[in-house]
DNA sequence: TAACTTAGTGTACTTACAACACTAACCGTG
DNA sequence: CACGGTTAGTGTTGTAAGTACACTAAGTTA
């Protein structure tokens, strides 16, 4: 690395892809754009990085500034950078996703922002309506959450701490977008030794009640 | 995001682990830092980000100024961009690792370098020795690399052309620090159809030739 | 109490992974 | 020129993981 002192400084930004389940999809936070440039497109949500902050914690911060929670899942997934992302600018986007519970969220609409909202990710509606570069971007943590969900937990993110195996399978195809077989996904989540069984079943409808498990946090 | 104007912009740089294969060791290749701070202390090669290029533009120029290669494996690892972790100002760096043939690389000291060299990655001389975070960076890449070289085929990339599937299963070993069973690694590595047989051998001592193969390009 | 709906359970088959030992071919030396 | 040394090359068997598949359990409502 050579002397710092007189080189052209990009932009640094963090955005966010913020994913829950709801309405029986997997659902993005977006936020449509108040100005130009993309006005009326939607956007990620995300902002400058600040000169004393680490990147997880601007990430945080702006989960918190959006979505009103704290202390979920969050990893930083891959850095975009090419010149002409942003017409206004060189613009470095140090790109994070995020698992959370709807439940938990509430929407906080930025003051540049139209509007914010949930959009179902697979739903073709969202075609040709994300700002930037953000389709690579939504693309991306989609393809690395399915990885993820086949050879971790983090499938425990999306749901309340208390859940049935039912609504975890559900996840999982939701996610995967294709059936997942009962039997065989039963077995292979109680055999990871991740999940308590609770003395607790909850009934919703004319049917056998479910039990109820949490997730044994390390 | 909110306007642009004036915000404070950190540094950008890049950062590369360039890994080779030699002296049955896995190398990583080090520069000797020639000014404060870490005077002394061995660095991993990089460079500033130029603020009308793509940051695999960034990474592959560096490479071709640091070994004089060209059209390698070379992949986004993660950014670190800790305040503090470099004492001269905000620096954010996108770590890349790549994959060489040793014999392909011929090593160029950069300016404010004292001497650049190939460094056993494994070996405890290591310990201590780096500059800024660059041990947690090396170890990340020693992680993916790992786990890449599980799943996918950038062995590959770490011989000639031509090899052997003992050369081959060699670098398996080297990488994985860990013995490898020769027939079922043979049967997984044919099995996968990635490579082609040569009508072609190679004596090398006192003992039965070698087959040579390459790999199929896709 | 019968019909409906989701919860919950086990077994057989197939595929991937792990362990393991001998023969083949070349070179150098006595 | 044959024998010893060295690395190349080859199959089978057991084990673990994954896949396919169908019925009973327990509650609700009409």
């Amino acid at each position: 690395m050579s002397e710092h002192s007189d080189y052209p400084r990009p932009f640094v930004t963090v955005d966010l892809v913020i994913f829950t389940i709801a309405e029986d999809a997997l659902q993005v936070l977006l936020i449509e754009r108040g100005n130009e440039p993309f006005k009326g497109k939607w956007a990620l949500p995300g902002g400058f990085v600040e000169i004393d902050e680490a990147l997880d914690e601007a990430a945080a911060r702006e989960l918190q500034e959006e979505v009103g929670v704290t202390n979920i899942f969050l990893e930083q997934l891959y850095t975009f950078g090419d010149p002409g992302r942003d017409p206004r600018g060189r613009v470095i986007s140090i790109a994070y996703y995020a698992l959370t519970d709807a439940m938990r969220t509430r929407i906080v609409a930025a003051s540049d922002a139209a509007d914010a909202r949930w959009y179902p990710v697979f739903d073709p509606e969202i075609d040709g309506q994300l700002a930037f570069d953000h389709r690579q971007i939504l693309d991306y943590a989609v393809w690395r959450l399915r990885n993820k969900i086949e050879w971790t937990t983090v499938g425990y993110e999306l749901l309340p701490v208390k859940f049935t195996l039912s609504e975890l399978q559900r996840v999982y195809e939701i996610i995967l977008q294709r059936p997942v077989d009962k039997r065989n996904f039963r077995k292979k989540i109680l055999g990871q030794g991740q999940i308590r069984e609770l003395n607790e079943t909850r009934s919703d409808g004319a049917h056998r009640p479910a039990r109820l498990y949490s997730f044994k946090k390390p």
